[in-house]
DNA sequence: TATGAATGAGCGTTCATTCAT
DNA sequence: AATGAATGAACGCTCATTCAT
């Protein structure tokens, strides 16, 4: 049985890593047939694991999001917490990059990830309270406008592909947006 | 002939604000039968204006973007350059927020602006001169990393449908990103 | 559109007719695709008529229906009430062979006929009745057994598909025992 | 092997217990899986009995058969040959009452009975042939009518779900009917 | 031997597109 | 020119059957 479930959970990884292939490729219009078929499997073993369509998208999402909440979590006690914003960010969105389409496509499919769970709003939270309090980021910069940002910067970065560099610089200047402007106290 | 022709145009108009408004609400699920409904034509008579669903999800988005073309023209001889820019900016996003789904609707089916068509780009790129001219906006700041900011605003604010206060509390954290940091010198 | 609804109609008929035909080979599992098929048009204009397969059934049933009403209406006024009376039931039941499974098919499929809508249960009413008062039936034989032993003659016929001779051989003692004890009185 | 085939045994009556009881509650649509589930073994265990959905049928009315047949075995032997006719007939037709759909369904299934198997034509032969000899039945009733009637009388009480005083009140008149008409002589 | 995960043909249904009217 | 009926490929999903464990 111990046997069984490996291939089980084998077959749910390989469903898992083709649907976010296929998912990117050809976005919402992406079939269970063809998911299955990079997957190498028959569409019967994706129903077997997923009830519907629907529940694999979710399923993405929530391994994503698992995965990004696991990221901030190891960043949560980094030294400088400024830099652990700046680059948690950045990080998040080149991501998005490689795995283009995804979360828009999530999203359009009203599986909205609403810019994350509650566990990892509370990563992020912790993320942003220490940079700001580091002086890294503007005290008066909320939880609802960072995600709309980060939100933001991953559905272009995905639907239009930005290169390192094209990311390098719009970033910039957000970043720029977010740093206290100079004069401001940090909390300390 | 010139009768038949007016029919025609209506008819084209017709098609194109019933597609606008069907993909509004049904998203990318707007089928071409609803479309026809709405407008009050039979399928044939798109098919007659547009060969195929993709060649009239084009001509809504080449609609959209020759009307933001021409805001933009207007904008190109205000007064303050540097309102002028940041208005256009938050008015593009606002506008993109009344009509979601539409344009990330039509960017997730591949139709994609491409950030816009040399029109709009030519203007946007006026207005951006004249505000870094006017010292309104960071010297540094190219076109694409503009218009990298200015679309992922309009994504995010469809997708999560930003209220005006969200939007207000985003933008200007990316504005005063935009804007020159003190002692910069304007080109004047 | 006159034109139009000609074919539209002889498509309607051409395909109720050969969903009775898929459904009396096949039973309940016939596919639409059969249907159509053997209707000669594409699934698509089976669905253009009856918006689901059960759609399709119903309008099958009420077919029967009407029509078999329609024979009971034109035996109402016969000359010898007795003699209509049994012919509509033989008529019923050799019916029902040619068109087997078929009732059954769509009884077991919960789109049951109810053993008749209500017209038809009154056209059966008054030929019962009218045989009753000229001697030709007990009087004592309501309506419920009698579409009772109506319904369990279609039954078997078609799921045995009785020829000809047992037929009349099995509906003889049927009619038998519908038929008044020697010395009961006539209504008259 | 002794305790083996006890297993198997045991194992193939649970399964046509269970074929039974999810075959009456779902009808055709009873799936191999939830007859396991039912069963409380695998599906394969299933296959291992009975090499297709069809067979496992086929044995449930084998199996009903044979508890009719045993029925009538044992009332060939009564006291009053007219009354244990009667009473065989209509403890058949109350049977499929109760096990509605079952017997309907195989029918469907085209898995027919045929009415009867060899053995259970034997048994009711030799009840009809004793009811006629004791003048309680018509000697000019033979065996394929009397079937067809009694095949009637069960395919619409499933169907229709007769109640007890309208399978009395239907019965009655084919009772009424397979007796010998007043001056008949019994074949004593 | 018994299990249940895997398979894939097939189902009901939708919808972009074509074409007879 | 306009209509909408017809088409059929493709979709999400089910389930009888097979086979690795």
């Amino acid at each position: 049985m111990a046997m069984m479930r490996a291939d089980a959970r084998r077959n749910r990884a390989r469903v898992l890593d083709a649907a976010e292939t296929v998912l990117a490729r050809d976005g919402l219009a992406a079939s269970m047939r063809e998911i299955a078929e990079v997957a190498g499997v028959g569409v019967g073993t994706i129903y077997r694991q997923f009830p519907t369509k629907e529940a694999l998208y979710q399923a993405i999402v929530e391994d994503r999001m698992r995965r990004l909440a696991d990221r901030a979590g190891e960043l949560a006690t980094a030294e400088d917490p400024g830099a652990a914003f700046f680059e948690y960010f950045t990080t998040i969105v080149a991501d998005s990059t490689m795995k283009k389409v995804l979360v828009d496509a999530l999203a359009v499919a009203g599986i909205d990830a609403k810019a994350g769970s509650p566990d990892i709003k509370g990563a992020i939270e912790t993320l942003l309270t220490r940079a700001q309090r580091a002086g890294a980021v503007r005290g008066d910069v909320g939880m609802e406008e960072l995600l709309a940002l980060l939100s933001a910067a991953c559905l272009a970065a995905q639907h239009h592909h930005w290169d390192e560099g094209l990311r390098t610089r719009t970033l910039a200047v957000v970043f720029d947006g977010l740093r206290p402007a100079r004069g401001e106290a940090a909390h300390v």
